[in-house]
DNA sequence: TGTACATCAGTGAACGCGCGTTCACTGATGTAC
DNA sequence: TGTACATCAGTGAACGCGCGTTCACTGATGTAC
């Protein structure tokens, strides 16, 4: 194997071994040490590739930006919260990118707890989420509050996923956070 | 001065201190020689009242679970969540809940990220503070879910302050939450 | 194509920093007589 | 009330564990001629 070739799957290797850790039992709770042993690696081969944990975060923060932004740009959506379509689909991409990347969320979450600089990145992200949200409520009519503070609300339950929802299948999650943001934002039902 | 006042006083600045410490930078941020010196104490004084970090947050929890009974006895509220009154008044509560006890809330949260021991203890509380809202829930017709799910995305809603609401009164914070989850809840607005 | 040397991914033992925890000590309060 | 000793809250330097990080080494791949 090529010596390049062989840098790469290491790598990777580290990352994906990352990945499952993080997932598994959380950034905070993993040790470098614990990273190099899941890639079947020595302890040493981290650094030739990442100069430390915060590092390996960066590059699975950036795998996220590419994946959404590869996402977004093949993206023409309905963007009208007076229909439930275009609630769902929305309801239905956090959910997805928080199954695809659940341990690149939950590490980014705990990072931002004890370093100011994931703090920033994590709210960059957030905020980056709620641009596209802030155009489609204009079309609502009768509000529960203020479009800011709305926006704000309905953050904190597209934010779900990020916790159990026991004995459902993701597809009923879906359907019952769309029914319930509808109605708040709507302030009537939809026959389902 | 005499030693048993002495040592409830020196106690209760590492509780103080503590709490600051950790409503500001968190309590995973937060070293124990950063509480004594906080308190204005030596390092040792510490392992006289508390053997450990993870000892003083539960008694922190203590004071909290302590301040929750004395509330719930004197408690006679509404409780159908058809009157948005019913509504507001558990949205207040825990409002109130967070605003006073705000370093023990965060120092569980992230204590319950690396420790099992307080994952359950998190999961305990919580599930104790739905108990009482599972039996409202009975009155409304027409919820957006099953009770068990609606009672979950209301539960994530009403967590809510934990989070950061820029540029508004608590008042108008709990003003919002209480239509956003009228609505969400009964299916119809009601004017305010 | 072959030989000699350079480079570089990977190794794992060793190093050292940060911080939790201990412990011999101090001096004030408590107790016995 | 006074004296002698015991107790105990508080002190802070020192200890040591855990873990991140380094570094001399290995052996395979790459390069020069």
């Amino acid at each position: 194997m090529k010596r390049a070739e062989q840098a790469v799957e290491t790598r990777a290797a580290l990352i994906e071994a990352a990945k499952r850790l993080f997932a598994d039992r959380g950034y905070l709770n993993t040790k470098i040490t614990d990273i190099t042993t899941e890639a079947g690696r020595a302890a040493g081969s981290f650094y030739r590739h990442f100069t430390s944990k915060e590092d390996l975060l960066r590059a699975l923060l950036d795998e996220l930006s590419a994946a959404s932004d590869a996402y977004a740009a093949t993206d023409e959506h309905k963007s009208d919260f007076t229909d439930p379509d275009a609630i769902r689909y929305h309801v239905a991409g956090y959910w997805r990118v928080h199954r695809e990347h659940a341990a690149t969320m939950v590490a980014l979450r705990q990072a931002a707890l004890v370093s100011e600089d994931f703090t920033r990145t994590f709210d960059r992200f957030r905020r980056a989420q709620l641009e596209d949200l802030a155009d489609h409520l204009e079309h609502v009519q009768n509000l529960p509050a203020s479009p800011e503070t709305t926006l704000l609300m309905m953050s904190v339950m597209l934010d779900a996923p990020a916790q159990p929802w026991p004995g459902m299948t993701e597809e009923e999650a879906i359907e019952a956070t769309t029914r319930f943001l509808y109605r708040a934002l709507n302030g009537r039902d939809y026959t389902p």
